[in-house]
DNA sequence: AATGAATGAGGGTTCATTCAT
DNA sequence: TATGAATGAACCCTCATTCAT
């Protein structure tokens, strides 16, 4: 509907640099938008709106809804990737396990703190993944993680912390799966339970059990309960 | 172009049973395209052609699109819950590990099976579980595999095959998040493995990971490892 | 913009018959819209609002704006031959000079005074035909015309009024060519020429080129200026 | 999506000249352009792209799109007269008959060779004339051909090989009409007559009949076929 | 002279839904 | 119970044009 909008024009606008930041603007309320409708429910006008600009500086930037939602997948891959990969360096190499656990740490965390991430992935599989299909981008980026915990696993399985057919993409798997599920199906399974999920409290717990999950199913011997450092801590009973 | 079809009425036909008809015709329509396209993406008119009806009929019959997707969310759920239940009365009473080994495999080959489930709850997800909210039915139905976890948790405990501590929410949950985040993000997961996620091989392969992490999470005594390696292997060794 | 009207319903408005009514209002409508803007021009609004309808109602009854414009190609191609065949039965057999005289005044008449009929056609041959194309319907009309003049020429090829080697094809497209132009340039030739071409004067004289010289064209010996006995008569003669 | 080019700036280049380069290209540009979608449908884009320039250009140089249609009526119409004045030196005064032919000639081909002629002039006649009222230049133009014409019948009337009442304007649009038409409505008419007319050998008949209905329209005495000159020459039977 | 960014008014089309038999 | 017709809001996208360097 491209509505008029009482822009306070810049007294001297570097026209280039409010460029990038109309392109930009945009590119963070798509991602919200997205994030809260999904692709199909994601209006443009919302988007444009919520960006402070007009439906036509999307077409102008993006060409399409689609691409936009391309970038947009594009974005939050690699600040995912980006997260990574910061995360790698502060591993302890001489403790695979503990960096194991930080790993599993990291990911719960992240989906946790960016629903954005969780709602737009489910979205795009929604799509049954055609956007991602599109951008050879995505496809480059790939998984940074797998090969950290391919090194993190190697070095347990040779201390004889791990068990030696542990496999880094199942281990990742794992990680993702008992994270993001939780995340992304929250709505249905409080119903479901009838509890809250996100309850302070319950979000404790459930790390303890992603924890607890992937250390037993990859550590040689039985687990004794991981020393988590991490803030949260030992927090919830057990 | 609301359709136009050349229906062939029935001659004199029962009307009330015809009516039963159309409206089983319009529900099991509505889960398909529901499930292909969630529901922002399901249109009615998609929905009634498919039913061979017409967009009328599901106002008739339902009165709005949400309610129709209500109907929808307790079909599914409580179709669930039927082949749950029926899953109980094959359980082993006196093998706990086994009995739970079976029940995550109901779990994993139900949403393989039955990919409009996973899709319908994800899309329901994504709605924040406005709709789920609507339905008293959906709330009555709640989860009967938790109280059948309950009893096989609480027997292996005391034949102390499980960790006294394991309880059957988190059992539940971690059932659930390895099989359904599988199914409902293997389009971005390719992507981002590189690998086909739904070949046979590699279906097989992760319900073997889905029974070693179930056990592995929830036995006192170390699991000792399944030979898992083979393909289809022996699968869910006990 | 689909605007509201305030439509005065009929007190007891029988459905199916405003429906026909609906479709041939939009139809009616279309063809005034699309003979004034071409189809490029041709708002699908604007047709809806000239037709006391709602834009939404093209779609129902036509699909899309190619189809509605389809519809209107095949609505005044079958008028015109509807016209066609109803001039047959005036021709008079024994005079075949007389005939094609009436042939030739009946082609430029019709141009005249159905102006709609030429503007849509110069549309469509500026879309290179491509929605005559489109038309199983259009191509099966065909003209009636040719057949007409078929058994005119050999009449008079018999008696000996017209040159034996006259081709009724050749005839037709003289006829179509001095009648048609004239109407769907007149604007850029009032400029060009400096006079005004659809005053009567100028109608009644160029009625008389037309015949002048579709009769000097096919007649065997050297026309006699023909007795033109049609209403606009004597005329300009010069 | 306006466009963005890597254009490589000549290093140098008077600036002047390149002005005119662009203005030129544009002009070209939108003859193409408006010739292929007519005016409404010939877009600023198109036009700017075609052209290796920017939309901003247009502005620059024309002011606005029907400004620029404008420009290239005038452009298209003076090279048409250009033309014509071009072959008023090649006719041959003695001949007054053979010169009428060759200019009926002239017109064919100028028109079955300039189809961008054809198209803007028949996009301007569905605009209603409304560009070309607007530019006093065209206006101006006017026909050469028309006082050509006149200074042939004349002589031609002289010397009785032309009937003393024929009128330069009305020869003109006859010859006109004939070639035009033709060329500007081909594609309905071939799905009309159901042949194709713009094969050679059909294209080459039409000139015949052309040729013979010019001069039968004109001459005194009956047409004995005319020697006609030209390439395509005699060919066709007759 | 050239150019990237911005603008706002539609354009065709589709939606879920209701009317009136 | 079933059905064709009607409704109006909104959706994605495109257009010609102007700003501000």
């Amino acid at each position: 509907m491209t509505t008029k909008k009482t822009s306070i024009k810049p007294a001297l606008g570097v026209r280039a640099k409010q460029a990038q930041d109309t392109r930009g603007k945009i590119l963070k309320a798509a991602i919200k938008v997205f994030a809260k409708y999904g692709y199909e429910g994601g209006r443009v006008e919302r988007i444009s709106t919520l960006a402070g600009s007009y439906d036509r500086m999307i077409y102008y930037y993006f060409g399409s809804k689609e691409k936009l939602f391309v970038a947009v997948l594009e974005n939050i891959y690699s600040q995912f990737n980006e997260a990574e990969q910061a995360l790698e360096t502060t591993l302890d190499r001489e403790d695979p396990a503990g960096a194991l656990s930080q790993l599993a740490d990291f990911a719960w965390h992240y989906y946790l703190s960016h629903p954005e991430f969780v709602a737009l992935l489910t979205s795009e599989n929604m799509s049954k993944g055609k956007h991602a299909k599109k951008s050879s981008r995505l496809r480059e980026i790939s998984s940074y993680a797998l090969s950290v915990l391919e090194t993190i696993l190697q070095q347990g399985i040779r201390q004889g912390v791990f068990r030696p057919d542990v496999r880094a993409r199942d281990v990742y798997l794992l990680i993702a799966s008992l994270g993001y599920f939780y995340n992304s199906n929250h709505h249905t399974l409080s119903a479901f339970l009838g509890e809250a999920l996100m309850d302070e409290a319950a979000l404790l717990h459930w790390r303890e059990v992603i924890q607890h999950t992937v250390l037993s199913a990859t550590r040689l011997h039985p687990v004794v309960l991981p020393p988590v450092k991490a803030k949260a801590s030992r927090a919830v009973k057990r």
